[in-house]
Order: structure tokens, then sequence, then C-alpha cells
DNA sequence: TAGATTGTTAATCGATTAACAATC
DNA sequence: TAGATTGTTAATCGATTAACAATC
């Protein structure tokens, strides 16, 4: 039986139909309707439906979605119904906010290593946690099953030390170095770039 | 006569374009084809052909992109051959990071004006920006007529910042708090947050 | 000239929206 | 029962790709 293929600009919503959903939930709210939904995160409630219609049938005709039950649904769907593993490669200034960030944890990931080849800076530790030495990098990790990375390394070390990361087992890596990775098929990559959001924003910008 | 609308999502591939070819022309490449330029980026030789039709015709027959002149265009047309001020909001891990982040210079940005709430953090001095009182952030940002702010305050206090900043004139907003921002017409937010992508590719992620 | 590659049109593909029967 | 809202189908809309004449 063939598990049908959901788009993937469907599942780039879903986490943020999770963030909203938790807000809500912390808000005290018990339950939300597609309208409602769609109106906080700017989406259209026919695209809402649509979106987790393809999941399950996760609401119920005249009084929407149960909040708690949808949370753990979405939760489960991304599976972060468990704790994920995180390397940060990289203890420079995004590497270290990275380690200090205390979002990860309540979502679904942990920083559990943390690596640089600066002399100066392995060996301290940060929020707890050691920065190794990058070249035993390849070997910490293999023996940690690390499957998912953040790169906050130089530009021009990046596809190197993206190449080892996916040559022991890493699967998805969040890049915050401004290239292109090129890695082969079944390895995720997804990228933040302050820049390119920013050049994104000035085409709309009117000079002053 | 009306300027042919450019969809947004050409609009976001060409900051992509741009660096691909600022690194194409540190390589000491002079021409590139769509296809090289597609092979790059992982996007088709026909869309980037179309993308960059709509604002011209910067190619040649036989020969592809001139990749000196290519560069020169796309940072016109993404308003980037000046330097926009940029304020950042809150100097924690992530402001700092921001203020200290040397990319920003050589790609049309300056982080001008440095902000945070907490009075042990006022008056250092980061990068060689200075840590204002949020208190008079709206007083300086309209002096110095800024439009781009990165907000990197807790999620808590992010709408009601946002709301100030686009009273005093902010109109593109680089949002860095775990929520969802609502603007009015005409303000430009993106948002960063690592959870979200994260969360996107352990979708995807078989359990170990 | 022969080969390569553009810009553009038309065809295809995929995503979003509108509408509504079903039902809580 | 009346009102509200789901899940789903069909219609619409928009984006991507294929194809090719033009031309460097």
């Amino acid at each position: 039986m063939t598990r049908p293929i959901i788009p993937d600009i469907v599942v780039s919503r879903l986490p943020l139909y999770l963030r909203a959903i938790s807000r809500m939930e912390e808000e005290g709210l018990e339950y939300v309707s597609s309208h409602e939904l769609g109106a906080r995160l700017g989406i259209s409630a026919a695209q809402i439906r649509k979106d987790l219609s393809q999941f399950g049938e996760f609401g119920k005709q005249g009084t929407g979605y149960h909040i708690p039950f949808l949370k753990k649904q979405l939760i489960r769907i991304l599976k972060v119904d468990r704790v994920w593993d995180v390397a940060v490669i990289g203890a420079g200034d995004v590497g270290s906010a990275l380690a200090r960030y205390q979002g990860f944890q309540e979502h679904g990931f942990r920083v559990a290593m943390l690596f640089d080849s600066d002399p100066a800076k392995i060996g301290k530790v940060i929020n707890g946690i050691e920065v190794r030495d990058v070249a035993d990098m390849e070997r910490l990790i293999a023996e940690g099953s690390i499957q998912v990375a953040m790169l906050a390394v130089p530009a021009e070390v990046a596809q190197e030390t993206a190449d080892k990361l996916i040559a022991v087992g890493v699967r998805a890596i969040l890049n915050y170095a401004p290239v292109n990775l090129a890695v082969r098929e079944g390895i995720r990559v997804e990228h933040i770039d302050p820049v390119i959001h920013l050049q994104h924003m000035t085409y709309y910008l009117a000079p002053r």
C-alpha cells in the first residue's frame, strides 16, 4: 500500500499551525475553527482545512478543532513527540546563540554537541555544553547517532563540513552559512540567512 | 502607465540569484548560462530565464549572462545599491549576534541602532554600537528615518514592539520572535525561526 | 557557418479557493 | 431544530516547464 505523498508546501505549514495552536492553548482556548486559525496566520480557512484533512479528520462540524487534540496530532505528524539530539557546528556568535537558545527544548530538540576548530574555544562550556574539537566531529556524531545538525561555520568551509556530516549519518541540516549546499537526494537542507530576507523586503521599500 | 506586477515568489528568488552570482564573480567567472546558474541553485534553467526576463533582457544568445552586469542589475532591482540603516531591537544572544554580524555591510545594510530594556545592557557597546534604552526607541528611530528593523525580543512583547516600530515609520521587519505578527497592509514582515525549519525537516526523518 | 543559449509563448502541472452536502 | 463548521469536490488561479524561433 502506498502512503499518499503530501506536498512539501503543505508540510511546511504544519509547524506554523503547531506554533499557533500551542499559543492558543496557552491562552486557555479550547476549540478553534479553521477560520479563526486562518485569521491568525493570514491563511485561508479552506487551505487550513485542506491541509489538515491530508492527515486525518481532526475537526468536528459545528465546533471546529479541539486544540489539545489537534496539537497532539501535529506533534505526532511532525515527529516531535520525541527529542531529537542536534549538533551545532561552529561556536561563533551564531553557534553560541543557538547553544544558549531556550526554545529548542520544549519543541522537540536538544543541542547535544557543539563543535569549533578554534583552540581558544575548544573546552569552553556554553549553556552546559562543552565545545569540542571539530576534528573529532565525525567520530562523535557517528557515536551519538545524530541525524540533525545546525551549520554555523564560515561560508568557505560550509560545503566540506556538510559533506562530512552527511557521511556520518546526518540527514537534516539547518544551514546558517550564506552558501547553497549541494547534497544528494534524501538529505534535507533548510537555509537561514538574514541578508536574503532583508533584500527580499527592500525590493518593496521606497527610498527615503 | 501601470508597472507590471512581479509575483512575490519571483522577487523572493532574486536574492538567491544575487548571492550565487556574487559567489561566481569571486571565483573569477565572467559568464554564466541559465543552466549553470540553475544547477547551482537547484532551480530549472527555464525558471531562471523567465524570472530575469521580468526585469529586462540581461542575457545574450550563445553566451549567457555577463556576471558583473547581471550582478549590477540585481543589486539595482533589489534596491541594495545603497546602504539601508537597520535597527536591532533586543540585545540578547540573537540581537548581539546580529549587531556583530559582518555580512550585512557588503550587502546593503548597516546596523545603525541597537536597543534593549535591561539596564544592565543599556550603555554597553557591541561592535561599536551602543545599546540604547528601548524607552527611547520610537524617538530615535523616527529621527533616524529608519525603515528596516530586526526584532529579537521575547515573544510576549514582539507584537507591541512591532506596533511601535510601524508607528514611527518602520516598513520592513525581520522577526526573530516565535510569533506571527499582525501588521497592516503595506508593511513587510519576514520571519526567522529555527524551530519551524527543524520541525519541517523532522517530518521526513526516520526515527533512529 | 555551426553551436549555444536567450527570451517568450503555449502547454502542463500544481496549489488555492469556492461551494456545499454532511453533521455536530 | 437552527446555526455553525467540517471534509471534500470541482473550479479557478497561478507557477513551472517544454519547446523553439531568434540571434549572438
